[in-house]
RNA sequence: GCCACUUUAGCUCAGCUGGUAGAGCAACUGAUUUGUAAUCAGUAGGUCGUUGGUUCGAUUCCGACAAGUGGCUCCA
């Protein structure tokens, strides 16, 4: 006998062998029907496989995460074995669970294939899953792993097995289907009850783009048809907050075959919203003793060469145009613009920290299947500045930026983020980053203090810096759960020594300034669509294009709301009149759809009484009230930003 | 850039297997003068993304290109 302790602290005792169904069964038939896998002294492991020990076990299902993601590996496997029915032959790469499903990687061959196939492939895979195949785990020498994908001719599980070693390696096999693979799987394919295949790309191998392409399929799976129902519907949802449809709708942007891919013609209403954002950003700037710069779009191709851009960057730049014999490029950052700024006149440590901010217009050639709607464009303007500082002031003034960005996610009610601390890769100096082992370390740590010092929660990832220095990425998703980074915080230890930056310290010494790149706002392009869908197109009253919409009752009243437009106006508040001879019932209809926030119903009795009927966008009628309160009340609200 | 898919009126979308196109909304005109999410009628609007090819004939079939969409790679 054996004793089995559970997440509770219980402990009951069973005979040796037992596995975590039987242990479930023991409990009730509902529980065993519904564990997907179990954790073994903390160790994922089958339901159904034997417990020799002593052993700590919590009985996972399907609301639980790890349940998911084996629910979901263990489809990609009904669906592998699906794809080798109808196509023999084919050879897999890997199938893992991703955060909603899961895909599975493989070659194809010549074959191509259609969205017609992947019809065909789920009616196959709800077949197999019928069959209630049980997935077997069987442990298996290396040698006779090898010799088993040698046979098939396999080069890419040969080429997984290179990677383990005897002890290590496991086949599982259901219906038909082996695959080598590391497991856990759920009891059997008959638990998988709802599947949907969602699209098929092509995946680099190894996601190395000079890698050959393999085919993948992505799908998700679910244990009911009414959860599978409930996700597509979710699905359209959050298309309908996705910021290329509303700012279509909101006559926010557009964009044009004529002008370009990627190149965004602002709207009168995206302009205002744009105008609010730098008359905000300009305020807080000020505030924290930024002076604002004015440099243009292009710029002498040695610039970038000091810069160190040409070699890393040349590909994502727009190409040069030859004037005068110099080539001549469309500028993708400010920064050298800058570091120009600082170095026109000599510095002493008095002048420092010398912050310089500036809406700079930027222009990136990103790759043509890169470009999505408004949250990577190939024309951006930046909320960005620089500031030069000495590594004592460093900590303050990284610190205050990073206040400056939480200011602004107050305001904005932005609360799904991730601070990423992004950090170099030893191995690809002198490649992708400039080779400074010792300034990496030295400003890396100065970061991460700074992080830890003011308790601001983030996360560390490798690989992911700025050619010149670590950096801070604020990650968000878009409506479609697309990631993005929407600001960015950077420390640069590299080109005030590559621009020659230089101020007077009080040893009356030359010293290099730090200079640390920053950008809360991120750009206009991303941070108007990210806020588009935050916000699902209702923004608030301050950022609103149209803030109040007068509807009078009857053409009647029109001279009244006329007057009463001028007050507002006058009062610095956005408002429109619908002077249509509509009813009233459409007028509302359309103002609502249109997102405008407050929404003033004029007819008799409020011309008679001189007070404005208020009603709120998405709230319906708020009552009666005097025109100088209603005033006092918008402007207020406007004033605050809330 | 790579893989797959899409492109019909300002918008959302019909149009079976090839015989040059339709709806709703929007627009315009007229009637209506309206009390909190769509008043009625009429009019106009499209070389069916562009361009080659097959065909007596292409919106429809095939190719190229462009733009967009879902991924991959990339993202200062």
């Amino acid at each position: 006998m054996i004793k089995i302790k559970f997440p509770d602290g219980a402990e009951r005792e069973y005979a040796e062998g037992v596995s975590a169904l039987d242990v479930a069964k023991s409990i009730s038939e509902g529980l065993a029907r519904k564990v997907l896998v179990a954790e073994v002294d903390g160790e994922v492991w089958d339901g159904n496989r034997p417990i020799h020990k002593d052993a700590a076990l919590k009985l996972i299902t399907w609301d639980d995460n790890t349940g998911k993601a084996t629910f979901w590996h263990s489809s990609a496997h009904l669906m592998a074995e699906a794809v080798e029915s109808m196509f023999p032959g084919v050879k897999f790469w890997v199938g893992p669970a991703v955060e909603k499903g899961f895909y599975y990687d493989m070659d194809l061959g010549d074959k191509k294939l259609t969205e017609d196939d992947l019809v065909t492939l789920e009616k196959k895979m709800n077949e197999l899953a019928k069959a209630n195949s049980a997935f077997v785990r069987k442990e298996v020498p290396k040698a006779e792993a090898v010799s088993y994908f040698s046979e098939k001719g396999d080069e890419y599980k040969l080429d997984l097995l290179s990677n383990l070693n005897d002890g290590e390696i496991t086949f599982y096999t259901q219906g038909a289907f082996t695959d080598l693979c590391r497991g856990p799987h759920i009891p059997h394919t008959g638990m998988i009850k709802a599947i949907k295949l969602m699209s098929i790309a092509g995946a680099y191998w190894k996601g190395d783009e000079k890698n050959k392409q393999l085919t993948r399929i992505y799908g998700v799976t679910f244990p009911s048809q009414k959860e599978l129902d409930e996700y597509l519907l979710m699905l359209e949802e959050a298309k309908k907050r996705d910021h290329r449809k509303l700012g279509k709708e909101l006559s926010i942007y557009t964009m044009d075959d004529d002008i370009g891919p990627g190149l965004i013609l602002w709207m009168p209403n995206g302009t205002i919203i744009i105008e609010e954002l730098e008359k905000l950003a300009k305020e807080s700037e000020e505030a924290a003793g930024y002076k604002r710069v004015v440099t243009p779009h292009i710029a002498k191709e040695n610039l970038y060469i000091t810069s160190g851009h040409l070699p890393y960057y040349a590909d994502s730049m727009f190409p040069p145009m030859e004037l005068d014999g110099e080539k001549y490029y469309l500028k993708a950052m400010n920064c050298p613009h800058h570091h120009k700024i600082f170095a026109a006149e000599p510095k002493s440590y008095r002048d420092l920290p010398y912050r310089i901010a500036e809406y700079g217009t930027c222009y990136r050639y990103e790759q043509s299947g890169e470009l999505f709607g408004l949250m990577r464009v190939r024309c951006l303007h930046m909320n960005d500045a620089h500031i030069y500082c000495n590594k004592e002031q460093f900590a303050q003034e990284f610190k205050a930026v990073n206040e400056m960005y939480i200011k602004y996610f107050k305001i904005f009610g932005v609360d799904k983020y991730v601070m990423r601390l992004s950090l170099h890769s030893p191995e690809k100096l002198g490649q992708k980053y400039v080779n400074e082992p010792a300034l990496w370390k030295e400003t890396e740590d100065m970061v991460r203090k700074v992080l830890i010092e003011t308790g601001t929660p983030f996360v560390e990832v490798q690989d992911e810096a700025a050619f010149y220095g670590p950096k801070i990425d604020v990650q968000i998703w878009s409506a479609i759960g697309r990631e993005f980074t929407l600001a960015t915080n950077q420390v640069d230890f590299n080109s005030g020594l590559k621009f020659k930056l230089e101020f007077t310290n009080q040893a009356n010494e030359g010293e290099t300034p730090l200079i640390i790149h920053r950008a809360p706002l991120g750009t206009h392009e991303r941070f108007i669509g990210f806020l588009l869908e935050h916000y699902a197109g209702k923004f608030p009253t301050w950022l609103c294009p149209v803030q109040v919409k007068i509807l009078p009752i009857s053409d009647k009243f029109i001279p009244f709301t006329q007057e009463l437009k001028q007050q507002l106006r006058a009062a610095g508040v956005r408002v429109e009149i619908d002077e249509r001879s509509e009813k009233i019932g459409k007028k509302i209809r359309e103002a609502e759809l249109s997102r405008t926030p407050y929404m003033l119903v004029i007819g008799e009795k409020e011309v008679n009484e001189r007070v404005i009927s208020v009603r709120r966008q998405g709230k319906g009628d708020a009552g009666t009230i005097s025109i100088d309160e209603f005033i006092k009340n918008i402007t207020e609200e406007i004033k605050n930003r809330v």
